[in-house]
DNA sequence: AACTCACTCAACCGCGTGAAC
DNA sequence: GGTTCACGCGGTTGAGTGAGT
């Protein structure tokens, strides 16, 4: 890869000296009677060094500036792709791993075409975090908690270093692989689920009203939805200005709609520009009901749930962390074109269809609209400069007289509870994971990002190629370890369900790994919130390493 | 050696969106 | 409210490469 690279570059070099004008007269480009045509085609190193320096100097953005400061001849698109693509430095080079095309694989089932948000960065995703200063109003060293544990979770989560074109090629020439094959791009057995369901009336509009037809969606509704408290961010409005929408609802009809309906990503950290995401996110809390408590049943309740279904709702969870070569075996070979499970605004019957068949938007991608209901921009999201104000301003008096604590977040309820089942898993080798999908053999790895499957088996959406949540996905599905190939991983074997770690078991792990008592803690350090007015959570720092996938001591 | 084919990769293009005016 | 601009995203195209015949 890297030889074709250097000889592509090579290549670039000289076909650009042979082919493009520019080329032929250096940097200046072709000048022709004073004006300077925008230069085409590959760049050439020169044209790299400029616009490195340029980014250098003067920071990204402003594409179309760059002709005027730099004395390039490429239009402000080119340089913005050309750096995007090639010069950015934290660009993660090489082809990819198999764990990387099973990522792809899964975030395309998952997200569908959406090749920018699968190639979102870290970097971005920090920054997006900011802007969920949902739960951490009134406390920034939850804030960091929080953002640290995403941080950790998401890098496993998404494809850091990797270009949206990157990605997008990938998909490309898989599908037409797969296509010349004769191959499903999703296993058929996953087809022939989503076919069942969808002759049992399984359309979108039941699935969103709850309706449980599904033993997913059964199960998920034998939890209940926890509630967690929104309406404290209204307090501060001039930092939230478009929150009406999103105060109006709770946590649970979020997490109804993120979880009964199961779409795509669940609380995938959007990263889009906040503006976008704004857009989006009024979409998907208009409307919802606003059922608002707290308190710590409501904790107890996320938990049960968690263990059912939510595990990875908070975006905390990593479906990388798991041999994610199976991914493939529980992904359906549903005909695009029949956008029945793929597409959820449609209501034409789902025909499995495994044969060649055209890939457009092969996802089990809903609607914008309705994906967006949990997954993308699932909040609400103030502009990163508003956000940047919240955190520098100190928690409010109103906010922590609220009677909100952090516990009644419940996203960082699920983070520190994750961490515990983690830890507890890790202390306990003979007990699986918290999460069903790793009772199912997907455990091996017993990584905190073992976790994230359960994202996958949240964000299955209804729509996806499954037509069904990943929990059955996974227990049918065999995982092939280490195949990346395609078809090779059609390979799959049923097996039963039922090792879903029960409630009960949750509540054990959660009991054993009680964080509000210090004496069954491992000498750690204790997170204390600074907030007086909630200096009765503690959260240990620990639980965060074991989220964070960092040994422990 | 010549040719075909599949594949990878880089780059371009069209379009949508939000912000600024 | 309409227009312009900047930006980003997804789709598409074309060149280069290597394997197979």
């Amino acid at each position: 890869m890297s030889s074709m690279m250097n000889g592509t570059e090579d290549n670039m070099w000289s076909k650009d000296r042979r082919d493009s004008p520019a080329a032929d007269e250096g940097i200046d480009g072709g000048m022709v009677g004073g004006i300077s045509p925008l230069k085409k085609g590959p760049w050439t190193s020169v044209e790299d060094a400029i616009l490195i320096d340029y980014v250098k100097k003067h920071g990204e953005g402003n594409w179309n500036s760059v002709q005027k400061h730099s004395g390039l001849f490429r239009c402000g698109k080119s340089c913005r792709l050309r750096w995007a693509n090639h010069l950015r430095p934290d660009l993660k080079k090489g082809s990819f791993t198999p764990e990387e095309e099973n990522r792809i694989i899964q975030l395309h089932a998952n997200m569908g075409n959406k090749w920018a948000r699968m190639a979102a960065e870290v970097g971005n995703l920090i920054s997006d975090l900011k802007n969920y200063n949902l739960v951490i109003e009134y406390n920034l060293e939850l804030l960091f908690l929080i953002i640290l544990a995403t941080h950790k979770a998401l890098c496993g989560r998404l494809l850091p270093g990797r270009t949206d074109n990157e990605i997008k090629n990938y998909w490309n020439t898989r599908t037409k692989r797969l296509q010349r094959a004769g191959l499903p791009l999703y296993p058929p057995e996953v087809c022939l689920q989503g076919y069942k369901m969808n002759k049992d009336g399984q359309n979108m509009g039941k699935l969103q009203t709850g309706d449980a037809h599904d033993p997913d969606m059964m199960l998920t509704e034998h939890f209940k939805i926890p509630e967690v408290e929104f309406k404290t961010l209204a307090l501060n409005p001039g930092v939230l200005p478009y929150s009406t929408d999103l105060f109006d609802a709770s946590a649970s009809s979020v997490l109804k709609q993120g979880v009964g309906l199961s779409y795509g990503q669940g609380l995938v950290i959007p990263t889009i520009h906040p503006a976008k995401r704004f857009r989006e996110s009024q979409t998907i809390f208009t409307g919802l009901d606003g059922s608002v408590s707290t308190g710590i049943s409501e904790f107890d309740q996320l938990t049960d749930y968690h263990h059912g279904k939510i595990t990875g709702n908070f975006g905390l969870s990593s479906p990388y962390g798991c041999d994610l070569s199976n991914y493939e075996q529980s992904s359906c070979g549903v005909l695009p074109g029949s956008n029945a499970i793929l597409n959820g605004n449609s209501s034409s019957s789902c025909e499995p269809i495994c044969g060649a068949m055209k890939l457009e938007l092969p996802s089990l991608q809903c609607s914008e609209t309705q994906q967006d209901s949990w997954g993308t921009p699932a909040s609400p999201l103030p502009s990163l400069e508003s956000a940047d104000a919240l955190i520098q301003s100190p928690p409010t008096k109103e906010t922590n007289s609220d009677g909100q604590s952090p516990r009644s977040s419940g996203l960082l309820e699920a983070v520190l509870y994750e961490s515990r089942a983690l830890k507890h898993s890790k202390k306990s080798p003979g007990h699986q994971t918290s999460d069903a999908f790793v009772a199912n053999g997907w455990g091996a790895h017993s990584s905190p990002m073992n976790v994230c499957t359960a994202e996958w088996e949240l964000h299955a959406d209804l729509n996806s190629p499954s037509g069904h949540s990943a929990s059955s996905l996974f227990s049918e599905c065999t995982p092939i370890s280490g195949s990346s190939s395609d078809e090779q991983a059609y390979n799959v074997r049923p097996e039963p369900i039922d090792q879903v770690l029960s409630y009960v078991e949750a509540r054990e792990v959660l009991h054993q790994t009680d964080c509000n008592r210090p004496d069954v803690l491992l000498g750690s350090t204790w997170f204390a919130p600074s907030n007086k007015y909630h200096n009765d959570h503690f959260f240990q720092t620990d639980d965060v390493a074991a989220l964070l996938g960092g040994d422990q001591p």
